[in-house]
DNA sequence: TTAGGTTTTGAATGCGCATTCATAAAATGC
DNA sequence: GCATTTTATGAATGCGCATTCAAAACCTAA
């Protein structure tokens, strides 16, 4: 059907050299003589040669492609890493096969055996959790594999998130600071490490001044379930004069729902706290505080770790924290004293 | 350095067969006795063995794969649109090379050809524009290619686009029936199809009632251009009463603008609609009109035509355009005799 | 029972490239 | 100028699977 595509043969033929002699040209740390070099140059250019990645890949079992699974795509903050990471990748020679994942084991399962089949270099989980029979196969397969923005305990895994303990905490302090007395978190799953973390940092920030939460729902990540948690918190005995909530994307609804059921102001009546900051955030109509959590560097980490594992450096195997820094924006009441560090 | 993977070889040698026959019994549509198919998939299992995709494509030169070039993702419609189109592939059991591309014409091609370097099946463009010289090129080579919400003059170029001519046409009629005098829009890029044919129409739908744009300003989908676009328009003589936006997207931005730099309320003193419905457009902040563009029925109809090109059939190549009708919501005042068809 | 026909199966080959190994050419040393 | 080391090249082979083709096994009918 399609014409016959031009194989390394034709070019060699072609130029009056053998087969490798071409594979040597168009192949890396391989030399040839500058003479013959420019031979099949031209010879592949009149031909309009390209190698075949495939084949290369059979023969050197490199196949420049990772293999990425995501889900949450809904969450702006995932569109945005994926389409640095694509940049990243790219920039160094690699190529993407990418999977949705909705979060059941069975189905991550399934698509990692596709992945495998597929003979990706490495892979990337973003936001997706692995099992531990998984673990073990990749592992034994030695196949390099990055969690981002999701940890888990095993020490076989790596994994790029942000400091979100930490985040958690510092939220907990400006929160404090800003002198409030009543304050609720709704929380990321609490399947993730994500959610757990950020949760429990801010907890702890709490405990240690003293206070404790006045409600804790976990939302899962989702925005109708956020919303449902609102409307139970603010339903409630007491009513929170702050919110915690677990990511941006949560965030968002929590507002809508503050304002638009219980006709509240944001920050005088309620403070809203969000975590990723998103570009959504800086919209006008959120002006969000939150914790940002720098997609950016958090991708370049995730790439290079990959890579050095590809390389075959698996002391790469770490579980990297990136600082997250709170965003000062005006969803939350601004305290007297807060450090203005942020622009 | 990685554990020696299991060949078709090795277990035909364990069932006793030829290795011929192990490949027959993973194919498809070939046939082979009970028995032996039997003895070969135990062994197989025993020894968990998995055909290697990458083998199969050289020898049959079908990837089952196909690329995926997509461009604005900041708008969530490509979000969605993404995630729909890898369930709908994956269900039909494609794999998604995928990548991320600025519209610029040279960085396509090289894409382009990493894709053919990859023996990808077929492309999806999806809001990008192609060339002629690289439509010369896919063409001869026989690439199935499907154009997503993106159309081009060439007759040798499939596309899957929303009636954006009739889309644009609908809002005008709306708003006129809405009694706007000072109409203005706010166009998508003028160099897209989609952008041209949602102002196209939109300017007919005025025309047709004798009436004229205040003003015409083009955004090129982004947010930022929007806003400024908006700030334009609101400094000028005549302020608009009714905007039409090129996408949601853009929408969003010139409905902030509009409320947080000019403080006018929306739809009392400003009308706004937008194009695409996107889930957000539905939140409560924003509420926006909008023409409904059915993410869902774009991506099945784009599989569908690519498949069948995949399939051989190039009678398939068709300029699809779905339907796409009103959603009213609250961002733009509602006629007294609008037909209330949805909900 | 045997000729003719129908399936099944295996040996051989190719997909396009990279790599080992042996040989030829070039460069170096004295 | 010759022996020795270094470099450049080509023939052969393998990556893992699918497919052609011919031989073998199985059926059918008379």
């Amino acid at each position: 059907m399609a014409k016959k595509s031009i194989r390394a043969a034709d070019v060699a033929k072609r130029a009056g050299v053998s087969q490798p002699t071409v594979s040597r040209v168009f192949g890396v740390g391989t030399k040839v003589s500058k003479k013959l070099e420019l031979k099949v140059k031209t010879a592949a250019a009149e031909l309009g040669y390209r190698p075949n990645t495939l084949a290369r890949t059979l023969a050197t079992g490199c196949s420049k492609t990772i293999g990425l699974i995501v889900s949450f795509l809904e969450n702006p903050f995932y569109p945005e890493a994926l389409e640095k990471l694509s940049l990243v990748l790219n920039e160094s020679g690699y190529h993407i096969l990418i999977f949705m994942a909705a979060n059941q084991a069975e189905e991550i399962d399934t698509i990692v055996e596709d992945l495998l089949d597929n003979q990706v270099d490495g892979i990337i989980f973003a936001s997706v959790g692995i099992s531990n029979t998984l673990t073990d196969r990749l592992v034994k397969e030695n196949i390099p594999l990055v969690l981002f923005n999701r940890g888990q305990d095993d020490p076989r895994l790596s994994s790029v998130t942000s400091a979100n303990f930490e985040g958690g905490r510092t939220v907990a302090q400006f929160l404090l600071a800003g002198g409030h007395q009543r304050i609720a978190h709704i929380s990321g799953w609490q399947g993730s490490s994500t959610g757990r973390d950020r949760q429990a940092g801010f907890i702890k920030g709490l405990k240690d001044a003293g206070q404790e939460l006045i409600g804790c729902i976990d939302s899962r990540f989702r925005r109708s379930l956020a919303a449902e948690a609102t409307r139970r918190l603010f339903l409630g005995e007491i009513i929170p004069d702050a919110i915690f909530v677990g990511n941006d994307h949560m965030a968002f609804a929590v507002m809508e729902t503050i304002r638009t059921e219980f006709g509240l102001r944001i920050p005088e009546d309620v403070s809203v706290v969000g975590y990723d900051d998103v570009s959504m955030s800086e919209w006008p109509s959120f002006n969000l505080t939150t914790i940002r959590q720098p997609a950016n560097r958090m991708v370049e980490e995730t790439v290079k770790m990959l890579l050095s594992m590809i390389d075959g450096d698996f002391l790469t195997v770490q579980k990297l924290e990136i600082d997250a820094s709170l965003q000062v924006r005006g969803s939350a009441r601004i305290p007297e004293e807060w450090p203005n560090e942020e622009f």
